[in-house]
DNA sequence: TTTATTTACGAATACGTTTTAGTAAAACGC
DNA sequence: GCGTTTTACTAAAACGTATTCGTAAATAAA
């Protein structure tokens, strides 16, 4: 299917060049008015589109992006592309997706193979299983990157995410202020700054109120859903706790099931809270309090950025803000 | 940005000429082993990456293929999408995602666009709003495309769908099993084939039962969330159904907060089953009774065929499959 | 008027790949 | 042995655009 209409038959029609064409398509200052009306005109009547291939490899530009996420039947990614997608359109900008299924290999061969130019940037939310630190490091350098919600330490990269060490902070001492006094935390994104964030915000809740921590009050993340069910059950049932914190939203509704199947009442007899973007969230039976992150607003922020820097806008590193989550009591952690 | 590494880099190191390489990359019959293995060898040393935008510009072929969708915060677009990238990636193909947001404006620009080459193919599930029938009839016969979930009428042209009719009915019928007599109806995606069986499929089950059917029973989707409220909550209140068919998800959520607001029981007062593949319909209170489509076949087959056309493989009409919802009784219609 | 500058365009090249056509050399057939 | 086919390669053109450089004409400056 060859390209019906180039610049080429512009330029025969009008009995110009076609760099003369070119030009006058991309509102070159060297041509007059009255031409690139003219070709304007004769391109809209024929339904002239740029050959993006061409123009990509002349250019060295694709004005597309990618985004690289772990999963896509998730609310908060599918929120944050949405916000990417904003964006992108409003820049005329195309959207890669890739989707690593948190696995480190694939993120790993999809960010080798976007350095054959076949992107101008890339937002990134890393995968769970990311080990491959030092080739994040080697990538930055290669090309435009911004990571969002999930990201990797000690990067000199821009990082868009929330306020996940307060958040868990907050949600924690929410729990307690309702009575509290032995909180599990389920604790996934364990190899992300972002893990490491949220739990720590959980500690030093505990700490600073002088509450029960402990190892055996801590579930890890599987990918196996079943042994998250199986972990989170023994959990409950050794360790009896009163209340949980969720750091992923995947591992607050298997809580929901332990509890129906073990007969324990929430929030009477176990509170919950879980980081969410859940649409749902209000109507589950009890309707589960939330610390729900500004999804939407993540990717708008990152992909802003990522423009910042395809730009080349010079800006200062605390422009970079900080997102702030709501935390949203429900039921699940209302009073007895 | 220039590249580094090219086919002339690589030609120049083996001293043979950069066809050979191309085409030993190619792994033409042209090129012996021998040279064959030099050149990937030392491919794979310099890390060269073949550029896409050359390649593309060359071959006249993308390897990308592009999704067009009304929504993306959306279980079954997600779950569609995870779908079509597990197929693309197995092909080594790349995925542009494109969010009308139920617009047709946006639409029609988008699938302009995408005439200039840069995708080898279109998948498209198509605005609730769309009403550019011509647009579309000329579409199809200048690319690859194929239909997803939501098509239009009298079109020729793939389109994988679910069983629509016949699930609406089943769900039709299960309300009446279960003591309906008054079987409301929200009614949406009403320009497009796929609407207009749903609903043909709960006409046709009232009919079959002789129960009241008509007008007033039936509450159209507007794309005002407040105005969907107010609407279904007149229903209720002047209707007083006993049972209500949401054609989609985001109908279905409203009528649990409706009831909420009038104190009214689901199921006792007002059964419910919608449309959805939301992961949280077990554990709504109550658990909301479904008609869940197989998303992900449905994204599967759907890139399926739609390589199957960029193979230029023959294919038979009846191959085509008409996937089956699930019908999820839950406690929304559960009995008294 | 003469010279300098600006305006508006064209010719040509480059981007990196794929492919066509052509051709030595090797292998084969008899 | 000679002619024919096959093998393995090269040179060159093409894909459609963007850009650099050059230049004639128009305008401005002197």
């Amino acid at each position: 299917m060859r390209q019906n209409v180039t610049v080429k038959t512009l330029a025969k029609e009008l009995n110009i060049s076609i760099g003369t064409v070119s030009k006058a398509l991309n509102d070159s200052y060297e041509i007059s008015i009255d031409t690139k009306q003219k070709v304007l005109e004769l391109a809209k009547k024929l339904k002239y589109e740029r050959n993006p291939a061409a123009s990509n490899l002349r250019s060295q530009k694709t004005k597309t992006i990618a985004v690289i996420i772990p999963q896509i039947a998730n609310n908060f990614f599918s929120l944050a592309i949405n916000g990417i997608e904003e964006i992108a359109r409003k820049r005329g900008y195309h959207v890669l997706i890739y989707l690593t299924h948190e696995n480190s290999e694939t993120e790993t061969a999809f960010t080798e193979s976007l350095l054959s130019g076949r992107v101008d940037g890339i937002l990134i939310s890393v995968s769970s299983s990311t080990e491959n630190l030092e080739h994040f490091r080697e990538l930055v350098k290669k090309i435009p990157l911004v990571f969002f919600d999930r990201s990797i330490e000690d990067i000199d990269a821009i990082k868009i995410t929330a306020d996940d060490y307060e958040s868990t902070y907050d949600a924690t001492v929410h729990l307690i202020n309702n009575g509290c006094k032995k909180i599990a935390y389920l604790y996934a994104l364990n190899c992300l700054n972002t893990g490491k964030r949220r739990i720590a915000g959980y500690r030093d809740a505990l700490k600073d109120h002088q509450l029960e921590s402990g190892e055996n009050l801590i579930v890890n993340h599987n990918s196996d859903e079943d042994l998250n069910y199986e972990n989170i059950k023994n959990l409950i049932v050794n360790q009896k706790p009163d209340g949980v914190i969720s750091s992923i939203e995947e591992l607050a509704l298997p809580c929901y099931y332990v509890c129906n199947e073990l007969g324990l009442k929430i929030p009477n007899d176990l509170k919950i809270i879980s980081f969410s973007n859940l649409s749902t969230a209000p109507l589950l039976n009890p309707s589960l309090s939330t610390i729900t992150q500004p999804a939407f607003e993540i990717g708008r922020e990152a992909a802003g950025f990522l423009f910042k820097i395809l730009d080349k806008k010079p800006f200062d590193m605390d422009e970079i803000p900080k997102l702030k989550s709501t935390l949203i009591k429900r039921d699940s952690t209302g009073p007895l």
